[in-house]
DNA sequence: TAGATTGTTAATCGATTAACAATC
DNA sequence: TAGATTGTTAATCGATTAACAATC
């Protein structure tokens, strides 16, 4: 079966188009061709087709898209079909406030534990989970099939507490720490920066009124 | 003056620039040139140089780039230098660590109220700043000179409140509803899609388990 | 001056959009 | 069957990379 590379850009659509189709579905809509589709969302209905085209036929001539079938579909192409273990590293405000989210928010993404190095923490529980010390991952992430980290820490462990969790067998990491980490090619890194964005949305705030100076 | 549009590709990686230029400042190293630059941040030298040039030239031929210039002039461009006012509109956990974020993590951007639906939060101090009913929003925003918009409200609310806050005349909206806001265009919308964001590293994780597959 | 490195133009690559034949 | 709409190829657009002349 050949491997055809599909690009990040594409991927970063999905969960749009998932958000999208959910609703509709929730509506009690059947059916969507990728026109309304197009107007709904602002975006062109050949970037759909194309889109949508990368992982084979959804649709079909004359009709359009079945709508609860290609929800469906995106959600099993993002692996929503399955469970993912999570465990949060770094149990201050950011760390505990995504302990909620991530329990409550989506399905499939189960939060398992939450670790921290200051030991005023310890077994104090969040959303019914304890703190434990971070010399506990290692078995933890073993003993319980572990495959994504949340790193909500400050950016001077990071990128070591991220080596240690990759030796662990950690899949992937979800890093919301301020620096780039280094991992080998085949563990997978999402970062949210969030001071990065809000320096966009600066800029942005910025440019548009230099734009009406002019 | 002609107004050529930089690209948001480009924005995107500003902040980015920031950040290394800020580590080599800190490391007191005063100059890099695109080359060096290329080899710590792992992006091509031309990519560099055209990036930078899009502002005017920052460097000079046979020396390279000031580091402290060139990190002061990016931030100018971010609109750093300027002191942006916001508030939070939701008091829940997330709007609760934003809260500590914004305050601590960045210089400029100076969090100045705090706002939710939930009467029992109502008077309660959040790192020294009490939250408020949302009715208080209109005047708030006008008196204080409020710039930036945080939502951390849920998405049933997050269109509506959006559509008030331009109203009272905000420029800019960190949006952390899952929901694609509707505002004018010179209003200014940076998207946080925390749900997305781990949709598409469940995407890699998965993609990278069948490529071992094949 | 010679060497280094930018600023900038030209070439390449990839992503988006347009068009239309296939087909339900 | 006729109409609608996909799947897919071709055209366009924009972003990245390469190359090199300008110049410090």
């Amino acid at each position: 079966m050949e491997e055809k590379e599909i690009s990040q850009a594409v991927i970063g659509r999905l969960p749009r188009y998932f958000r999208y189709l959910s609703e509709l579905k929730y509506a009690g809509i059947e059916r969507v061709s990728s026109q309304e589709l197009s107007d709904i969302m602002k975006v062109t209905a050949s970037q759909i087709r194309q889109d949508f085209n990368n992982f084979g036929g959804f649709g079909q001539q004359g009709y359009g898209y079945n709508v609860e079938f290609l929800h469906n579909e995106i959600g099993k192409i993002l692996g929503l079909d399955r469970t993912h273990h999570l465990i949060i590293i770094g149990a201050g405000n950011l760390g505990q406030a995504l302990a909620n989210y991530v329990n409550f928010e989506r399905r499939g993404f189960l939060f398992r534990g939450l670790f921290d190095n200051n030991s005023e923490l310890h077994g104090k529980k969040i959303w019914g989970i304890e703190v434990q010390p971070m010399e506990n991952m290692e078995v933890f992430v073993k003993e319980n099939n572990i495959d994504i980290a949340v790193l909500t820490i400050p950016k001077t462990e990071a990128v070591t507490v991220a080596e240690q969790l990759v030796e662990y067998g950690i899949k992937g990491i979800w890093n919301f720490a301020h620096v780039d980490l280094n991992v080998p090619e085949n563990i997978q890194v999402e970062n949210v920066h969030l001071s990065d964005s809000l320096m966009k949305l600066s800029y942005n705030i910025s440019r548009f009124e230099s734009d009406n100076t002019k």
